[in-house]
DNA sequence: GTCTATACCAGGATAGAC
DNA sequence: GTCTATCCTGGTATAGAC
């Protein structure tokens, strides 16, 4: 947090990217150190190794995904437009998430601070779609029948296996149908006297 | 495809089980033939190498799994019956899916046989689904605004991304909610004057 | 058809110079 | 604070005996 352009911080740009393309274990520090033009000294001495790196990496990536999101489901318009404009935001669907992502990687899973921060990042944007649907329901948007925790599941869990299919498919395809499926559905929820 | 029990065959096993547990670039050869209880040699002797070993396995495992989908699809019941059906379905939450897994292995996508097996395998899923979604719209079940292709997708996604959540999470719930949700809206586009 | 021995390269971490 | 040299381990494949 001291200035930007430090070794430190080319350190950790460099695996934030590298966990997007290659994931955790895939990624050697030799890797690491090539793209950020630095020596194995460098990284040793900033962090404790490369698990330490990774989560310094991790953990600015969830800040910056936790903070898209939020500003996608916080913004204007009902319930529904906000959960519609979450699920259609341009995305680089073939890269898949940088967070979701982690979760196929046995050594993330193996690790209990790469693990915690995977688990925190998905329980805090739970926790925004959460309130996006409570209001829908609160406000009589949607129907009163609608269960807000499996909703925002099943919001959480398109996109994430919209990536999922896309990247099986080699496609951005299968993504873009899944979630303008949801919307559909969501659609469907909305109580219609009301709109 | 001669007789069950063969090193070929505990080969092609242990590697499956190896590849759900660990996923493909983490599986070494070595661990695989402690698993089967084999040797180098015999390795080397039925397969190329680890690719054409993983391929093998690979092709099993999506055998198996299109087998257990298309029951529970294509079984009795309307099309919201068996598209629930197939959702509520019990699962190992917590493993993944074993197709899907891959998705997240930069080695599976960068070798053209592994990859266009999971795509393939995805394919055909998408095609079963699609056709239970097909025939609820034509039977007058569902909305006739229900979009087969993106439903389908849609659902495929719900599952995928429910293994993502759960395995983040360390726990099925969030799988078991991300479903639930999904029948619930899935049901919101029946035609209410057809049940 | 299966085994063991070996070769070669890369991963991850450390030591010590500058 | 950063570099290079070095160490040890394990991944993948091959060779050749049985």
């Amino acid at each position: 947090m001291t200035g930007a352009g430090s070794t430190r911080d080319h350190l950790i740009e460099s695996t934030q990217e590298l966990l997007w393309e290659r994931g955790y274990a895939a990624t050697s520090p030799r890797a690491i150190l090539d793209r950020a033009g630095a020596g194995q000294g460098s990284m040793y001495h900033h962090f404790r190794g490369k698990e330490d790196l990774a989560a310094a990496a991790m953990a600015a990536t969830a800040q910056q995904l936790l903070a898209r999101a939020e500003a996608a489901l916080t913004g204007e318009g009902s319930a529904f437009e906000r959960l519609a404009g979450y699920l259609l935001r341009q995305r680089e669907v073939l890269r898949g998430c940088p967070v979701g992502r982690m979760t196929g990687d046995a050594d993330v899973l193996e690790s209990a601070v790469l693990r915690r921060l995977v688990a925190t990042t998905f329980d805090s944007l739970r926790a925004h779609v959460d309130a996006v649907v409570r209001a829908g329901v609160r406000d009589g948007e949607f129907d009163s029948a609608v269960d807000p925790a499996e909703l925002a599941d099943t919001v959480l869990a398109v996109v994430q296996g919209g990536y999922v299919l896309a990247r099986a498919a080699g496609d951005p395809a299968p993504f873009d149908r899944a979630v303008r499926g949801a919307v559909a559905m969501l659609d469907h929820l909305r109580r219609k006297d009301t709109v």
